[in-house]
DNA sequence: GTCTATAACTGGATAGAC
DNA sequence: GTCTATCCAGTTATAGAC
């Protein structure tokens, strides 16, 4: 029998500690020392895993891209089976979404850190559009295509700025800064996630009915 | 007659060469020397006129925070006057991104990089909160006010959140990472700040209305 | 205001022992 | 796989000359 050598328990640990600080304080505000130190391993060690901290971050960032895009592809596949085919818009935005939720009400602090560090790739001149596109792009195609099915005669340049609307809402949702808490003057929280996803599904789907709908 | 001694050409080149980093790679992402060399001058002039790196970085973000703001505040004053002190909720929506488009289009390379400064800092944990609260929430909160008074009974959650959701949809359209080129394989350009507004103004403007007004 | 020089330190990366 | 030791390039920050 051979020995699982794929199996490293300190590898595993380094991807978790670089999610979190990662997340937190973008590609340039991170050591490998500050990572090893929140492992608890050497320093040499993540270079003896990962090779350089370019291709550790990226190994962090696609750990877990796989498994979302798995999670969302069979949840749009779920209810283009329930409505034959062809859910409406509020279907398809609630399949986008609600695996994000159902991830970070898990409440391991492994998703929390990757939506985190999501965000921040999102939102980055440096990485937004390689990264994005390589390990999200084809799974968004497939729920745009969802959406131009929903939406009939939809002019493709507007459904494309609304998911890009769509997108910014979420990211920014999940960047988790805490800025709403200071403007709502505590009433709302930026870690209420159950809340900040129930009321941006309506929000989208209207905005996306309203713009994509031709007058 | 008292000497300008407040008109510093090279002040201002590493401001400007300070927003244009910055807003490509974050607080971390930039070294003094990497300022000093694009504005042109000496890396202890940085340190002469600004103190500290994050001293630079907070004086680089409120140069034009402030003209933002009034301009902003003219905007929605003006939509107040036309409509007898209650403008309906495109208007208001209109007032709050129309200023950045405008300052956009002037064309002024140091608008575009402010903006992806300004993106930056409201998706970051560590800049967010803070910087943005004290910056921008005392406008915010006049616009919030008027969105009150356009959306009657509105419960306060909702519209804080559906602020949220524009913010979102905003920040990751200044951030202007090239995502859009390539999801849409051409069709769309993050740099079309026009068309980006044009169609961001109904979609948050129905996202608003569909959530905040009760059912 | 501006620049030279440098102190004091931190960073990524790796060679080589175990 | 893991750790020690180290290289050395690059960093902030400042003291002091002009």
């Amino acid at each position: 029998m051979v020995a699982d050598t794929s199996y490293t328990p300190k590898r595993e640990r380094i991807l978790d500690a670089a999610e979190e600080l990662f997340a937190l304080h973008g590609f340039d505000g991170v050591t490998l020392r500050s990572i090893a130190k929140k492992a608890g391993v050497d320093v040499a060690l993540a270079n003896y895993h990962f090779g350089k901290k370019n291709d550790l971050f990226q190994a962090t960032f696609l750990r877990r891209a796989q498994i979302l895009n798995d999670v969302r592809m069979q949840a749009l596949l779920e209810v283009e089976r329930e409505a034959q085919g062809k859910p409406a818009v509020e279907e398809i935005i609630a399949a986008f979404l609600r695996p994000i939720v159902q991830l970070h009400l898990t409440g391991e602090p492994g998703w929390q850190h990757y939506f985190a560090m999501l965000a921040y790739v999102n939102n980055s001149a440096v990485w937004g559009e390689g990264l994005m596109h390589s390990s999200f792009d084809p799974l968004v195609n497939r729920y745009l295509a969802a959406l131009r099915k929903a939406l009939p005669g939809v002019d493709e340049e507007r459904l494309q700025w609304c998911y890009h609307y769509l997108s910014g809402a979420l990211t920014l949702t999940l960047a988790q800064t805490g800025r709403i808490d200071r403007l709502s003057d505590g009433l709302c929280h930026s870690a209420d996630m159950a809340t900040a996803f129930e009321h941006m599904i309506p929000f989208a789907v209207a905005g996306f009915q309203r713009v994509c709908v031709q007058p």
